[in-house]
DNA sequence: TGCAGTAGTTGACCGGCGTTCAAGTCGCAT
DNA sequence: ATGCGACTTGAACGCCGGTCAACTACTGCA
């Protein structure tokens, strides 16, 4: 009785363990992306993860068999915030293919680690949110016009596109955060650097001299979306000849 | 003076230590690049570079800050094998613009760790050769006849392209060197986990039906191609307006 | 009721990493 | 001859990813 109901107090958490174990992949997953999103691809290891859940960190080994496979499953789980829209109109197309362009690049500047790791992720991972989102794209560029063949080698080039740039923006973002410093702070203090370094070179130098420190990080967005357009335009016009 | 002749040369390479110390940076970068060749990212480090020079690691500081600054050196010495014409002729622009996207993605599957690498350079790395293709490839863009605002976008989009195709392909160019199997061996072993993967996605199901093993590894060249086709069209189009 | 088995966790340990630092070695200029 | 400065070394620090044998707390079966 009142020793029973005691002992159960005292036995309850011991009980939870087995019903749901102290660790879980889901877990590890979360808190490895909660390390990565505050100190950067670096400051992820096996023991600090480990002490981040609360535990050990050969504890986490049972979990998931190494390092390596971590990242797959990390990297699969980034990509479940992707967004892509389904279209049935041919006309959409475009405007679906800018939205999830920057929902790809969104992701990246949400998570500047991801610009380092992307580059190892290549066609070998199949994770189910990498192929959910490599079937979705698939379909937009279907729907677009573009035989299968040929919606693969188009969205491969989109992808690319936006891969490239975000993951140098993300390698920048990166830099200031671990600086310390604010942006503008971290731009004002690389600037003299740079327009030094661009001395001999002309063209360079006048493209620094077009821009200050200020605005140099506000263009992003505007070469991002220029990029984007040229590469979508090359893609309609060559829509226009299958018609 | 046969023994005066006998002391020189046993003197000689003791002298050679002042005129030329046993190790310098560039036969350091050199090595560093040697290795990261042969064995891939993870297996440099500044013990066994130390080693491959004849040398321990901690000498290899004396010329050299720590890894990061190598890496920077080493990065900008693999800058110097891109070639990139110079054009006069604006309607030269494109095969410009063609050969040094080549130039640049065979650099990058010559050297594939470049591709991890890559996505860190960002804008803040200033290494002489770095700046120097950053104002070739200005140049080609004005020739073609971009502002230098606008030429700075359009090369962005064309490298941001560039980057981003190569450096899936070096990962995967990677994982099979670190396998040590042949590339249609790995291609094959790898095939039936994918074919599996996508059962549930039927597009990309449907995509690897449409070629096998064999010649999945044959496309990427196509694939670069055509990417970068629609993108220099997507500019080329944008330069119709100008004129 | 008790006992074997097992999912989950731990701690000790391995070899290797980047980096620091005090201690050397060696040739040159004074 | 001596000391200085350009190099090189060896020992050490704290961290890393990973293995393994033990331990814990529970379950299912006899």
């Amino acid at each position: 009785m009142a020793s029973e109901e005691f002992a159960s107090v005292w036995t309850r958490p011991k009980r939870k363990r087995r019903d749901q174990p102290a660790l879980s992949q889901e877990q590890i997953v979360a808190e490895a992306i909660k390390l990565l999103d505050a100190d950067g691809l670096e400051a992820l290891s096996m023991r600090r993860l480990g002490a981040a859940l609360g535990a050990v960190a050969t504890a986490v080994y049972w979990h998931v068999a190494n390092k390596e496979e971590l990242m797959e499953l990390v990297i699969d789980h980034v990509y479940g915030e992707l967004e892509i829209a389904e279209i049935s109109d041919p006309d959409e197309w475009q405007q679906g293919a800018i939205d999830f362009a920057h929902s790809f690049r969104d992701m990246i500047l949400r998570h500047p680690w991801m610009g380092s790791t992307l580059a190892d992720v290549g066609v070998t991972y199949f994770g189910p949110n990498v192929l959910h989102m490599s079937d979705r794209m698939l379909a937009l560029y279907e729907t677009a016009g573009f035989d299968l063949v040929e919606a693969n080698q188009a969205s491969t080039a989109v992808l690319g596109f936006v891969v490239g740039i975000a993951s140098t923006e993300a390698a920048t973002l990166s830099k200031v955060k671990r600086s310390g410093m604010s942006a503008t702070d971290w731009m004002t203090s690389v600037w003299p650097a740079a327009r030094q370094a661009a001395e001999q070179f002309p063209r360079v130098k006048a493209l620094y001299a077009a821009h200050d420190a200020q605005d140099a990080a506000t263009n992003s967005d505007e070469t991002f979306n220029y990029g984007l357009s040229r590469v979508l335009d090359g893609l309609e016009a060559r829509l226009a000849t299958k018609r």
